[in-house]
DNA sequence: CCCAGACCTCTAGA
DNA sequence: ATCTAGAGGTCTG
């Protein structure tokens, strides 16, 4: 049998559910019948399979599966980081954005958090978002590791793989490979940051590398030079800075956010603003060529008006705004998947209790191919 | 610099 | 069942 090992949370402060699904995270599979998810990730150079639960709103826990027996304090800490715990989520709801923002009294953080996840695997998740849907994004990640990683283990019918390195999808894949497994266009995007990548990178891991543009560049030029792979344009350079850098100040501005902007903030262009702005870039060259001005103007504006975690804010709006349109309740976000798995919608009392109102079943491939129904039903119902 | 279109598929909803 | 609009954008002209 599993067993799992506790982290205590700050009561309200994480809903596992809530954030391994509001579209920042494409890698985790929910198991209906043992109300858990799992994934693998790696911890320093080590891949692991990882189970996760969260019996309430005061823990969660955790188990590592398959492998040698990893520290289990060294593993819990790398939790601890991925989460992202120490930042205090209620209080900066609170103190900063709260008093600063009349749109933000009535909100509630729903235990919403940004992830500190894997640089590398960021990038390539996000490049795969353009033009797309959370379900197939979700499809399109698994089926990469399926494909072109390694193997790590398998349980309960579930087989588990690493995210492939850039050397793996170089030596690997390819364009005429993942057209035909379904990324359509975002097929030569992949092969040529990869390539990119590869090049760029000298001998440094992948993610290592990416980390260490933080130790001598600013905001601006990381996300220009992320801008400088292929298939990478501000909103995805930003989505990796917020969630694959830990640079919590960024706040990816997508068609929602642009909605809100002008929906809830009455957001208006000003011309002398865009002009400083292209001054500002004119040394960075990709950027000056793929911002557009008013997006990155409402991104500043985020910014200006929710301080050095503004992008922890954005990703509250974002999860509630998405939750709307996915036809959710008004009260819930959790928002409909392509997951062979039960969803919970929950929603929240007026004392921000969490409750489990309703359940509806999905359909969910893990690798990505066609698999037979018989297995599927297998693999997950109880 | 700004503005259209095009772009691959697939999923959700009608 | 079928069918169609639209999906956390980016690139090109």
């Amino acid at each position: 049998m599993i067993k799992f090992h506790r982290i205590p949370i700050t009561p309200g402060e994480l809903s596992l559910d809530n954030v391994l699904q509001c579209g920042q995270a494409f890698r985790w599979i929910y198991h209906k019948d043992k109300s858990h998810y799992s994934t693998t990730m790696r911890f320093g150079n080590q891949y692991h399979i990882l189970v996760m639960k969260q019996p309430d709103n005061t823990c969660v826990e955790f188990s590592v599966m398959g492998t040698a027996n990893p520290d289990t304090a060294h593993v819990a800490d790398h939790l601890k980081n991925y989460f992202r715990l120490e930042v205090p989520l209620d209080k900066l709801l609170r103190t900063e954005w709260a008093v600063r923002d009349s749109n933000f009294k009535m909100k509630l953080h729903r235990g919403v958090r940004l992830l500190s996840q894997d640089p590398w695997e960021t990038l390539i998740s996000y490049i795969c978002s353009s033009n797309n849907n959370i379900s197939r994004i979700t499809k399109m990640c698994h089926s990469l590791c399926a494909q072109f990683g390694n193997k790590l283990g398998e349980h309960d019918g579930v087989e588990y793989y690493s995210f492939p390195t850039s050397d793996e999808i170089k030596e690997r894949a390819s364009e005429e490979k993942l057209r035909s497994l379904g990324f359509g266009y975002r097929a030569k995007f992949i092969m040529g940051t990869a390539r990119k990548m590869v090049e760029d990178r000298r001998n440094l891991p992948d993610s290592q590398y990416l980390e260490s543009w933080k130790d001598h560049l600013t905001y601006e030029q990381i996300r220009d030079k992320f801008m400088a792979f292929p298939g990478v344009g501000p909103k995805v350079a930003d989505c990796v800075c917020l969630s694959g850098m830990q640079m919590d100040d960024v706040v990816p501005v997508d068609v929602h956010i642009a909605r809100i902007a002008q929906r809830d903030y009455k957001f208006t262009l000003n011309k002398s603003k865009i002009e400083e702005l292209q001054i500002q870039y004119s040394d960075l060259p990709v950027t000056r060529k793929k911002v557009n001005y008013e997006l990155d103007l409402i991104r500043i504006m985020f910014k200006e008006k929710w301080g050095d975690f503004a992008g922890w804010a954005q990703g509250i709006l974002f999860a509630q705004e998405v939750g709307k349109t996915s036809g959710a309740t008004s009260e819930g976000m959790i928002k409909k998947r392509s997951l062979e798995v039960e969803i919970k919608v929950e929603v929240t009392d007026t004392l921000g209790q969490y409750q489990t109102v309703e359940e509806e079943s999905i359909e969910y491939s893990v690798t990505g191919r066609p698999k037979r129904k018989s297995a599927k039903r297998d693999s997950y119902e109880s």
